[in-house]
DNA sequence: GGAAATCGTTCGCCAATGTCAAACATCGTT
DNA sequence: AACGATGTTTGACATTGGCGAACGATTTCC
């Protein structure tokens, strides 16, 4: 044996579909989807659903996402080591600038929100660990884009999917944006995703000098911004955040 | 083929493994737990780790889950019906009676967080979404069994693990307490699980008319109870809350 | 400091295992 | 009432993945 195993690629294929955009799928719309007849399918769902990871709709006969996975899902959360490191950091860059703070990873070309702190005032907010963000229209997926250059180049050559009319779809003015990025050692980004809101970003270093993931702030425009300029206070405050938690993760000895 | 695949299972037990306790094991290590070759389980751990699902500590060499579980995990939040139909009622309860909300499942004889609202004034909170909370010692896992009385026999003979002197521990009186909670509609804990803090929770009923989850409020014994009563005007706003997403799901048609 | 134990990983043979296509059952629709 | 669509089951085939032993690299223990 070798390679990898078929039948659980296929499973991992399938919940991953379950996770995309629609819900619930049924049977011969994922073997559609994946090529496979769909007595195979039927049979690893089956499979699935006896193991939790995968519920049938008992009216429509459809298939959706099992409850063990939520629970599976978030154990990720206490063994990633990264968020657990900087939990208390967050907090506090979360009282000290009175924005919400965001945590993300890389992952599959996007950025991973792996922890989340609401803005310390008021009003109700959605949560927002475990979805997932574009890199080349958020302040967290540029500063890690600047330290993952390779990354650039999966991003395709077309345009670039466009969230507002501020968002960068050029490939070449992403780069460019990358390079002062990776130089100052800082990202933002000006109602690039959402209109009227801002953030601000700062990579945060492995043990292994590895940029592991990246921390920032998010609010309303007015608020970050002098004009359209970041404000030099809370830049500081996010570097000085990412370098702590660098040092937490045995990135900086010194 | 009629029974479940075999490679998928496995890799399912690994997962589950690896979401307890311990968040890194060694390949030795499941392959003992499992009663498995260790070849065996490595070629598992090589497909997961191929798909995102684990991933490997570089230096200890050992396997954690990994971030795809993550997004998939948060995935099942959406298509959750229970807690999409139930987030807006949520928010009111917690608005009203001014305490934390939780919303929960049964999955394997514990309860599932599904939705957590944070107490609206004031004191960061950690986010339980996703964790698993015994059933005999929280309000929610009380009105969930009341109406699930099969699984008491599922909770052994013995005596139930305790958390605070309060604990009940006793399977004979918590059978009785069942019957009380199924027979008026609320289920409470004081001081069961945290020392100081109560909980006061009602039934959610599904489109089938089966009991799909449970909604509670939490807080400081001092505010929920009178002495070690819950008080009524809150176990009022609960029940209501409760009814009004039953009816949502479609429980209730007149 | 050397030997032994332990770890993660690889290999090749064998057959148990999962795949596939076709038949079945159960809907809802025409 | 016949059709088409769905989810489900079946059985034969050979591919696939399981097993146990061997490998190489660490670490632990005398």
């Amino acid at each position: 044996m070798s390679g990898p195993i078929q039948s659980i690629e296929r499973a991992a294929a399938i919940l991953r579909l379950l996770s995309g955009r629609s819900r619930r799928l049924g049977v011969v719309e994922m073997a559609g989807q994946l090529g496979l007849p769909k007595g195979t399918v039927h049979g690893i769902l089956r499979t699935l659903q006896s193991v939790g990871f995968v519920e049938q709709d008992r009216d429509s006969g459809k298939y959706q996402l099992g409850a063990a996975l939520l629970h599976i899902g978030s154990s990720y959360l206490d063994a990633n080591e990264l968020r657990t490191r900087a939990l208390n950091w967050a907090d506090a860059l979360a009282t000290q600038s009175g924005e919400s703070v965001r945590i993300g990873t890389l992952h599959e070309k996007q950025v991973l929100i792996v922890h989340h702190v609401f803005r310390p005032d008021d009003s109700r907010q959605a949560l927002e660990v475990g979805s997932l963000v574009p890199v080349h229209a958020s302040a967290l997926g540029k500063a890690l884009l600047a330290h993952h250059r390779y990354l650039l180049a999966d991003l395709g050559s077309g345009p670039l999917p466009s969230y507002t009319p501020a968002t960068i779809t050029d490939v070449k003015r992403l780069g460019h944006e990358l390079e002062e990025i990776s130089g100052r050692g800082w990202a933002s980004e000006v109602g690039d995703l959402f209109p009227g809101v801002a953030s601000i970003a700062a990579p945060i270093e492995d043990r292994r000098g590895v940029i592991a993931g990246a921390i920032s702030i998010s609010g309303p425009i007015e608020r970050l911004c002098e004009s359209t300029v970041p404000r030099g206070e809370l830049v500081g405050y996010v570097m000085e955040t990412a370098r702590t938690v660098s040092r937490e993760l045995g990135a900086i000895p010194w």
